[in-house]
DNA sequence: ATGAAAGCGCTAACAG
DNA sequence: CTGTTAGCGCTTTCAT
């Protein structure tokens, strides 16, 4: 492996002299600098990130902790995330992690081995507790998801995110609205403290506001936000021959596999079943029948992560709650009766 | 900051013994061991990956280098990798990479800062030159593409993909089968070099052999894989008034916008026009009409990916480049006329 | 403008 | 079983 040493040693001159070229330091002269440029390229130099990490002080680069990326909002979060960094000074570390491992504990990692500045977390849990996230020494912002079930309080931890219930609570007022009375609700990963949580409880304060009562053979669960499970699951809401006329998935992605199930058991939608979803894929909209779902704001959600991050990382700005509000957009996929 | 120092002391043992320990040593005495856990969990101590990482010998673990995870195509093939690695005793680090980095460049980056055993890339290019990889010293594979514009001998490189010319040549066979003719193809990144040309070629190929002349007119361009643009490039397709009674879309994204392109201006699909993708997106099973697509096989590109690369690195095997097949799945889009 | 030298936090011989 | 010590490759004072 080429090192900052046989870059020095080969032309010549001191590591420090190399590493002054290599960081651009203007404190070199033309030759040196020359010299030590060319031997690099020569030699394929490649810096090894790692001790410069290890040697370096602050780095200005802060970090991304994502967890599912085979969630496609996440996957189109990312894409948002990253370009709002570009605008600014900061590098961007990206942490993919699996679904298992533990987004704070990484996020410490990264940011031990990396000195970075501030950390922006996605697809984190909603329970955190003061103990739980003590170990992060870096301010960090929670992206598309707050502390709904822990107890932090709120000077000691920053997020950007809708109010899930009350969008959830929103769109099937919306189908209310629009005459449905039997509406069945889809929702994914059943554990308690989790985003179908806060969206079931908005299904249940608008039907109970609306004086409807919750009929359990409408809640229909499946394990998580998959295409082909969620489409079974439609199928064996159908199976359970309980009338409704509406469906309100609590994602895009379950939104488009019950039209598709439906669509296949003999339903018409809108014509038979209105179907409604929150999220605002990409794909959504390119759907037949166009999907109606709550959009989220996701330049905004992106651009104020960062730049309430940036804000904290600077001292302009203290910990805060930023919550968006989604945008209805009336596709096709639901009507009036 | 929390070190392995500040353990040894605080524990009253040496900082080789707390390595010991956090490196889950059989040699070190169980009242040693107890302590350093104990202190160490009491002081929150995180070890320093930078640090680890420069000290250490070969890591047993593998990069993974990936552009543009806006793409669904590589993010279901992400995770399908994840999946393949985790029957390994190696551990993956992920490198998610802005659209215009060098992936070659963030590779030899990652090797040397984790002493990565091997690499794997996703999304990168179809043109290396020899001098281009031979900043990399370790193996490689390239998964899903292969190096169809380069010029490096079979030797130096390895890749799983599957027939990117063959499998359009078929796709195109199936709609001439079907009794189509006047076929239009709907391509992305019109650069040189690309997916895009691989599989326009196999469009005209299949035409050529089948004795139907090209006709420019039915070759649409769109700037990338973005549903938005593929809806109006087809859009624009539709505006020539050039008669055409099926679509060869080089991407289940391309052919998804083309469906419901071709829907918003009034024509039925398949009833006056068939849509074909490539891909396979899991989306794709699940929109109206299912569209009828050649699927790459996903599971086996990535089973195969890590294997080779691990068989490679563990002197097993030598380069190669693997080649599947995709699986025609009839969908719904097309119909014989 | 340049070089020598002291670490950054950790691992891995090497001695005991 | 445990401690001492020499680096890993780089950055950064501090002299010169």
């Amino acid at each position: 492996m080429i090192t900052i040493k046989d870059i020095a040693s080969e032309a010549g001159v001191s590591v420090s002299t190399v590493s002054r070229v290599i960081n651009n330091r203007p404190d070199v002269s033309e030759v040196a600098r020359n010299k030590v440029l060319e031997v690099a390229h020569k030699l394929n130099y490649i810096p090894n990130e790692s001790a410069r990490d290890l040697a370096g002080t602050q780095s200005d680069s802060i970090g991304l902790i994502m967890r599912g990326i085979g969630n496609p909002f996440f996957s189109e979060m990312f894409g948002v995330i990253e370009q709002s960094m570009k605008k600014t000074k900061y590098s961007l570390a990206i942490n993919q992690i699996s679904s298992t491992a533990n987004e704070i504990q990484a996020g410490a990692e990264l940011a031990r081995a990396k000195r970075l500045s501030g950390l922006i977390f996605m697809g984190g849990n909603f329970a955190y507790t003061p103990e739980m996230i003590s170990v992060l020494d870096i301010p960090f912002v929670c992206c598309t998801y707050s502390n709904k079930f822990g107890d932090l309080s709120p000077e000691i931890f920053s997020s950007v995110s809708i109010d899930d219930e009350a969008e959830a609570y929103r769109a099937v007022n919306a189908l209310i609205d629009y005459g449905h009375k039997d509406i069945a609700i889809l929702l994914a990963d059943t554990e308690d403290q989790s985003i179908s949580e806060l969206r079931y409880r908005g299904y249940c304060r608008a039907l109970k506001e609306r004086g409807i009562k919750i009929n359990p053979n409408l809640v229909q669960k499946t394990t998580n936000f998959n295409l082909a499970e969620a489409y079974q699951a439609t199928i064996h809401l159908i199976n359970k021959e309980q009338e409704f006329t509406a469906v309100f998935a609590i994602s895009d992605i379950l939104a488009m596999a019950a039209i598709k199930a439906l669509h296949n058991s003999g339903y018409q939608v809108p014509g038979d079943v209105s179907v409604i979803g929150i999220d605002g894929l990409n794909i959504s909209e390119f759907i037949i029948p166009t999907l109606t779902s709550l959009i989220q704001p996701k330049l905004e959600i992106g651009r104020r992560t960062v730049e309430l991050l940036l804000d904290i990382i600077e001292q302009k700005s203290s910990n805060q709650q930023i919550v968006l509000e989604t945008e209805l957009r009336l596709g096709e996929s639901i009507r009036s009766i």
